[in-house]
DNA sequence: ACTTCAAATGTTAACGATAACATAAACAAA
DNA sequence: TTTGTTTATGTTATCGTTAACATTTGAAGT
């Protein structure tokens, strides 16, 4: 198999210099319509491919925007992802991503990789990092947007919410609905610090009611599966019994309780109300329907894009972009069930 | 902000050449121990980051893997990817992965995209592409792997599976349980190519049998939801409502349509058994556990992994990888219920 | 006819790394 | 000593494109 044709080879098809035709590639440049036309067809006849590397390097733009998340698997990181590739394809970006499966030392090796292609932005995932990462990122000399959070301490950019004051909006809801006993299935260690944040944020809101904030349940590595979902209800039904609600760290997770509340005839909600996190789509189309948060992730994607480009525009717009998480309240944690 | 420092300012820095620079930065090259000691260290001082587009340039190597799959937000694909990029990232390859949203034209415009970037290897979901794009494809000088499926007139390599011929297993379980009208519930449309497979599969196997193979219900534009598998079935026991059995074009879609079916009050399996296809997480957990085809997404991955390897490493090995899928029952399709 | 100016094209060098070849130093074998 | 061999390093040219500057051409203005 021969060389793939270069700048050079079109050029001396269509008699005119290599500067000629990298500029008839390119939208605003000054060429002679016929010559542009005639290099155009030369190209095609040629099976010339444009080789990104080379104009790169010498350009110094590599049109990638760097972004990780920590699992491909994930309606709500897809969504992100989704909207955020959107955003960037129209101003030429192309995303480069990749998954840390919740572990922040992938996350460090990734970013690592990332930097060797010279992003022109960085997206990541989450507030916290090994240090490292952390000194990479800083030192990077590119944007940096931290999403789907609030850290305390951000790098660069935000575009995110607070996990635990969705946990707040939850508990008031439940409280509200007459729930006293009130239980949190989440992960049982750190590994998604998000879901950490939502324990946090539960415990916070219970004991500003007064209530039981100790009824934590554990349900395993990161992220949180329908089946250790379901596992941890089972737990959840034998060691506290009198529970009268659960929040679980996503829908995921309370749809699997929900499974085991069903395969052993407990009554939801009248006997365990389930609420979950992250507005999946089976959240709504279960029987019962369940009680979540919505994050928006279409709209933290397509806001980060338009903070990247902000930024990379000029280094003005507001540093921080505050999603408002709402509410969605299904059949799962509503006492009197609405008859159909 | 000043310009990050090249290797030129390392070897200054060092006081070594460039070319023992570029050697320390590699495992096996001859540099003495205490020649790499202080150049990383100085590296590292400097804050010297390797660039990749440089490097990719003068070797023609760019450690890229394109992949394209139809969407971020499906756990099957999603499985395939993450095990392709463990599998490629030990031989140091980066996956450069792009979402089609079932559109081959999309498709196409990603796979140029791509083709810019010099990857050494290229991986697409499914054997349908435009005409320009299996031009694009045939010539781009690197494997091609078509996954997920078994093209008819294959571009290069293949790991896949007949969706079709896994639609005549899923038949034969429904009609050993004793069913006989069966129906189809699936996109109405061919975005989804292998969802269009499984359909006309499903056609092909009821004929065999003698059965009838024209209860096909349209639901949408691909990806089928949950929302969508649920309309279906709405309609579906409207308009046909002596079936006895339904396979879904998706676990996703047949969990909808069980859901449609609990809120109707109709009994699965006994007035209604439903299968789906893909195994998803849902399909082993749900109440009843749904009956589903398990396609082995990781092993695609897996198995598309080294292929690409191989051919890289020398063209001689299979360019067909087969894929056997496997019939997973569940609940939902078995008539006499299993007790707990 | 002579500037003036803009549009179209050409020339040269460079982006930051590495392949290929060259050389120096150190040590063993003859 | 001489030759050969290995190990550690240096020199030069180059990957394919584009930035920066230079030049040509033609049309318009005076």
């Amino acid at each position: 198999m021969k060389q793939s044709p270069t700048m050079k080879d079109v050029a001396a098809a269509a008699g005119v210099s290599v500067m000629t035709v990298s500029r008839a590639f390119k939208r605003d440049a000054s060429v002679g319509e016929a010559t542009r036309r005639r290099i155009q067809q030369t190209a095609e006849e040629l099976g010339y491919v444009f080789d990104s590397m080379a104009a790169n390097l010498r350009s110094q733009r590599s049109h990638f925007v760097a972004v990780t998340i920590p699992s491909l698997n994930n309606a709500n990181f897809a969504a992100t992802v989704e909207a955020l590739t959107l955003g960037l394809s129209d101003a030429g970006f192309q995303v480069l991503l990749g998954h840390s499966n919740y572990d922040v030392n992938r996350e460090e090796e990734l970013i690592a990789e990332f930097l060797r292609r010279r992003p022109e932005a960085i997206v990541v995932t989450g507030g916290r990092h090994t240090d490292k990462a952390r000194r990479m990122l800083a030192a990077a000399g590119v944007p940096v947007i931290e999403t789907w959070d609030l850290p305390e301490t951000p790098i660069g950019h935000v575009v995110g919410f607070s996990n635990a004051a969705s946990m707040e909006l939850m508990v008031g809801h439940l409280v509200g609905q007459g729930y006293r006993r009130i239980a949190f299935i989440g992960g049982d260690v750190d590994g998604d610090t998000r879901g950490a944040d939502r324990r946090r944020g539960f415990v916070a809101a219970m004991t500003a009611r007064g209530l039981d904030g100790t009824r934590l349940v554990g349900a395993g590595q990161p992220p949180v599966s329908m089946r250790e979902g379901a596992d941890a209800m089972a737990r959840l039904l034998q060691e506290l019994p009198d529970t009268e609600a659960v929040i679980c760290v996503s829908d995921l997770s309370a749809f699997g309780a929900l499974t085991e509340c069903q395969r052993r005839g407990v009554a939801v909600p009248s006997q365990m109300a389930i609420a979950g996190f992250g507005a999946y789509d089976i959240a709504e189309i279960c029987v019962p329907t369940i009680t979540t948060i919505d994050p928006n992730p279409a709209g933290i994607g397509a806001l980060t894009a338009r903070m990247v480009l902000d930024v990379l525009g000029n280094p003005q717009g507001p540093a921080l972009q505050r999603i408002t998480p709402v509410l969605r309240i299904g059949q799962s944690t509503v006492k009197v069930a609405s008859s159909r």
